[in-house]
DNA sequence: AGGATAGGCAAGTACTCACTTGCCTATCAA
DNA sequence: TTGATAGGCAAGTGAGTACTTGCCTATCCT
């Protein structure tokens, strides 16, 4: 669950990607492997893009839908929001406290 | 930089030593240890634990003090903020949009 | 001093994962 | 229908990494 999110965000291409879908969502797969390679100067095949691709869909921050032979990519970015609270706000509970 | 960060949170043990350290800072390795075996029933020896806190430090996430033999660690949060920021309020700067 | 406790260093192993290569399917335009 | 475009499936390779094992150093207690 939360295992796959962070390993999403664990590649830095991952990350570029989320960067671009963050500047223009909706972007096709094309798209997306002309922005890293013109951008980012990303030498990176048309595979292996669509495999970091629905590496992020299954963490649920990115979203698709098919019109004819097009698939869009859409941002979303609920998921990240959970990840910095498990940490910054931990007085959930107050479990057994031994002091060695 | 930020890559030291998202790959310190990739690992479900590393995750699960924030919460502890979340819970109670300034643990020592060996108190550490004995909460992943006992709460977690995690069966990871002592040098693992070890190389973890140190990818925990390098990301910035912990901070240690030495008094004597024992070596206190400490949570640090502050580099947490960032992360849902980077996307989730991502108008910081318009730059070219070229329409394909 | 001697033993016990707390931690560190370094090499080896096994497994994950990012990426490539090759081929196949589906949609659209001529 | 033919060719071009957009995307998918699957096996193979190489590098990174989580973990172990073995040994070593430093501090404390009696």
């Amino acid at each position: 669950m939360a295992d796959d999110l962070f390993k999403a965000l664990a590649d830095p291409t991952r990350r570029t990607i989320l960067d671009e879908l963050a500047e223009r969502s909706g972007q096709t797969l094309f798209e997306i492997c002309a922005r890293l390679s013109m951008k980012h100067q990303l030498g990176i095949s048309r595979q292996a893009v669509s495999q970091h691709l629905a590496v992020l869909e299954a963490a649920g921050l990115l979203e698709t839908r098919r019109e004819g032979r097009y698939k869009f990519h859409d941002l979303n970015t609920a998921p990240l929001r959970q990840i910095a609270e498990r940490w910054l706000a931990t007085d959930t509970s107050g479990p057994e406290e031994n002091t060695p």
